[in-house]
DNA sequence: GCTCAAGTTTACGTTAACGTAAACGTCAAA
DNA sequence: TTTGACGTTTACGTTAACGTAAACTTGAGC
């Protein structure tokens, strides 16, 4: 007997709402259980979720974190299958690395501007206490 | 003399289109100089419109990536400006470093599966040849 | 003087990703 | 047994980020 969720249960754990989870699951990126009309959330389930919402924060679009997510849960029965997948995940590794690569500029961009605004402060504190001698 | 950009110079560096670059003019993005009408883009109008568009890669909106590029530009005439900058600097980068993190766990993942397809791939050639003899 | 490519403004259209509201079902507690 | 709290579907509304079309100007080349 696996732990299952509701959809507030899981709306609440990821700071989104309802709504938002039933639109994921029109868009094809959930397909939850249902107990008569009550969708019902397993692990897998919740696993997908955070793993669109992943997705999101880092620039996906609903279509593109589709295309990766789909990738874990397809079938990988016969050789042909398995190599085209992993064809499939070198390119989006490229696409991850690519972002990896735009975030680590970024990151030391920032650091050496906040660097040299601490260097400025430090000046100007010098500063100020030789007038106050 | 620097050298100077027309709209259509960047939309095709860019790889977006003119009226891209007007609607971030428009957002408050870019403010280029005019020559009569026509757009001026300078050395540094480019460099902000390669911040913003790496902005967007990462995933943040026209509006957070104008946060973080008028924090570059902003004065840092006093004490008190300087310490506001960077602690803004210091938000910014802690949002950039989850982004890190979130993108090298799912590169981590991505890996960890693709080395299991791999190995399964190389089991059912080993069985491809075993057949074969 | 004409043409044409490239620029401009104005304004309505479109798509993704939800928000919001209405109208309804269900079940445990008071 | 009625009242919430939670769920459901259906459908229209909204916002961001541009696309697209129209109508106009302007400078370079023939």
């Amino acid at each position: 007997m696996e732990r299952t969720y509701s959809i507030s249960d899981l709306a609440r754990e990821f700071g989104v709402t309802p709504r938002t989870i039933r639109h994921y699951e029109d868009e094809g990126l959930l397909s939850p259980a249902r107990d008569g009309q009550r969708r019902i959330y397993s692990a897998r389930d919740r696993t997908r979720l955070a793993l669109v919402l992943r997705g999101k924060r880092l620039g996906f679009s609903l279509a593109e974190a589709k295309e990766i997510i789909d990738l874990y849960a397809a079938p990988q029965g016969e050789a042909g299958q398995l190599r085209t997948m992993i064809g499939k995940l070198d390119e989006k590794r490229a696409v991850l690395e690519d972002k990896r690569r735009d975030l680590e500029t970024s990151i030391a961009n920032m650091d050496r501007y906040a660097e040299r605004c601490r260097e400025r402060l430090a000046e100007l504190e010098a500063d100020a206490r030789e007038a106050a001698d």
